[in-house]
DNA sequence: AGCTGGTTTATAGCATACAGTCGGCGAGAT
DNA sequence: ATCTCGCCGACTGTATGCTATAAACCAGCT
């Protein structure tokens, strides 16, 4: 190994990118600039979707070679994905063995819902505050598409507008930290959720009509408490299917 | 590249690592088994502890090639850091272009205060719901720690024994959940603060021993409570040393 | 002088190669 | 037969080599 003192500038010579502050923002500021995704955001896509959707089961040792070989690559970028992976809670990577699909727990999951709850509710309250009558009317579209997918039983439709009518309360908000950690804690939520329930249905959506009115009025404490309670039945909603999802095991 | 179909089992024929959950039980619970930490580990902290103690500033350019030299390692390890560090908030991942230390915003140093306020109050009221004699008492002492840190006017101890009493009240939550994403947050919570800002010192202090006493009672409405407005007086001490760091600058 | 195009080169991204480690299996001892 | 020890293969961890790309440079033009 090359025997630099740490300090020392490595004297590479050669040209340096410029740091970002020192753009020259006298031109037209460009836009973020769409560029190519690296292979390994394809990668992680990949895995996440089907440790998602059980094509990976929890606890299945995530061999290197073989998930390379199926998305056709090489190991490099699934041992970047693995990593980001792993910092987001879907693997468990351990030292010499490698990447385990994360095993849920009931306590786990018991944490995430309640976490889940705290978090919501305080966007909702957030959003309440100062909502535009573009955003929500925005809801109440996103809410009559709902109640459409209700009426033709369309469980799909369901979901996603569900998922979109929380992310949109969410962006309303206005608090991106506290919109990332939603996005986190949401999808494993989901996750867990997934094999043992289907959305509440008409109840939900009763609540969510409820919520767009406190937004809309932007009463931001009861926003907040409609939030919390509208989590805390699904919550509760969650231990109940489970517990039925247990005795049907055991019956059989 | 080989042909497989995406969900043809790859036939490795080999033996392949048995799944956690086929471990033989009946035999001592194995520790969890220290094993040597691999050298990411290392570079992940090691990148860590720069950008934190500014050796590397926001915006700069993270060279792989530089940091693999200075480290001592090939390259390698050092991306798969980078991967962790990108989706734990230190650095932006550029494609094609790199890594750069993530340049922090008013805006976001805000939200990231307001989150914080809002987790550890949560994690304050939960911690006081079931506090044993004996957490108070450990708390009791980092609170001690803490007071003499202040007489000997030792910022270092004080710093610690602050993270150590906070730390503590998140562990006595309970919820594994809500401590990840407030050792997520308040680390670069303390990132964002360290350059303008000594901790508030004394009157702090004062609040934490009211804090204590409300856990000790088992009171978590106003456990929750105080701490809110704990977290709340930093954040205003926040600005406020902001703007005058700022006016210094513009004096200066 | 300032803009504009091609050229150069540092550098990220990816693939491949190598080495160390862990777990299982079987041969030999008891 | 059961237990122990060492071998063996699979797999991770690390290093190195190759390629594509994007930014700085520079020459020539306006």
């Amino acid at each position: 190994m090359t025997e630099w003192a740490g300090s020392v500038a490595p004297a590479t010579g050669g040209r340096r990118r410029r740091l970002p502050a020192d753009r020259d923002e006298t031109r037209a500021a460009r836009q973020p600039l769409e560029r190519p995704a690296p292979l390994r955001q394809a990668v992680y896509d990949a895995i996440a979707e089907m440790i998602i959707n059980r094509e990976l089961r929890p606890g299945e040792h995530l061999v290197e070679n073989e998930l390379a070989a199926q998305l056709g690559v090489s190991r490099q970028p699934v041992r970047e994905a693995l990593q980001r992976l792993q910092s987001e809670g879907w693997v468990d990577l351990r030292p010499a063995l490698g990447a385990f699909v994360h095993v849920p727990t009931e306590e786990e999951a018991d944490q995430l819902l309640a976490t889940r709850t705290l978090l919501e509710s305080e966007s909702a309250r957030l959003a309440a505050r100062n909502s535009t009558p573009e955003q929500v009317e925005r809801l109440r579209e996103l809410q009559r598409a709902g109640e459409k997918a209700l009426s033709d039983d369309d469980q799909a439709a369901l979901v996603a507008a569900n998922a979109a009518l929380h992310a949109h309360v969410v962006s309303m908000s206005g608090n991106k930290v506290l919109a990332e950690l939603i996005a986190l804690v949401d999808r494993r939520v989901r996750w867990y959720y997934a094999p043992i329930a289907r959305s509440r249905g008409r109840e939900a959506w009763n609540e969510h009509a409820e919520l767009i009115e406190m937004i809309a009025s932007r009463n931001s404490r009861r926003a907040g408490d409609l939030m919390r309670r509208h989590t805390e039945r699904t919550r509760e909603s969650y231990h109940q299917r489970r517990k039925e999802a247990a005795e049907r095991e055991a019956l059989g």
